[in-house]
DNA sequence: CACACTATGTTTAGATA
DNA sequence: TTATCTAAACATAGTGT
């Protein structure tokens, strides 16, 4: 997407993908703020990396309605860290 | 971002912002199948309108172990659809 | 209203340090 | 490794229909 098109499948070079990991995941979470500031918009976003690792982020809420999303991205990250203990 | 540079606020117009909506929503979705495709990664992502209509992506896996992700996406769905309902 | 267009702003692949 | 750089690809704000 930049100096060479490509094609969207997964990378082979682990060293390649690591960095494209953490590019791509950063301007992920940006768009995802981005979306929620402009439009108001409820979100809840949860990123595993392919070694496990997580990664989340959840527009905070004023409306007590909404708590429930981020609620349930902390219920998540927990449940992970207990099946990763097993 | 384009023919003029914005403000990360909330946009005031309502159509305006419903029009970005839709547009960033599709952006962000598609930057999330990117992510998980390119990286091998687990993606969970959940989208609310300001008006309360959910969008939602999962990654999908064959590990058993990530269609925690899903399944949570799934009942974080129908405990939205039932606390409209209330 | 829901698309299509496109100039411009943003992201990022590959390179380099 | 981890960071910075930047050309090129990509996304999108405003506009038009």
């Amino acid at each position: 997407m930049t100096r060479r098109k490509i094609q969207i499948k997964k990378i082979d070079s682990t060293t390649a993908r690591q960095v494209t990991f953490s590019k791509r995941r950063r301007g992920l979470f940006k768009k995802a703020y981005e979306l929620s500031t402009l439009c108001d918009a409820e979100i809840g976003l949860m990123v595993f990396s392919a070694t496990g690792k997580l990664f989340e982020y959840a527009s905070s809420r004023r409306k007590p309605f909404f708590l429930s999303i981020e609620k349930y991205v902390i219920v998540h990250s927990l449940i992970v860290l207990f099946m990763h203990s097993l």
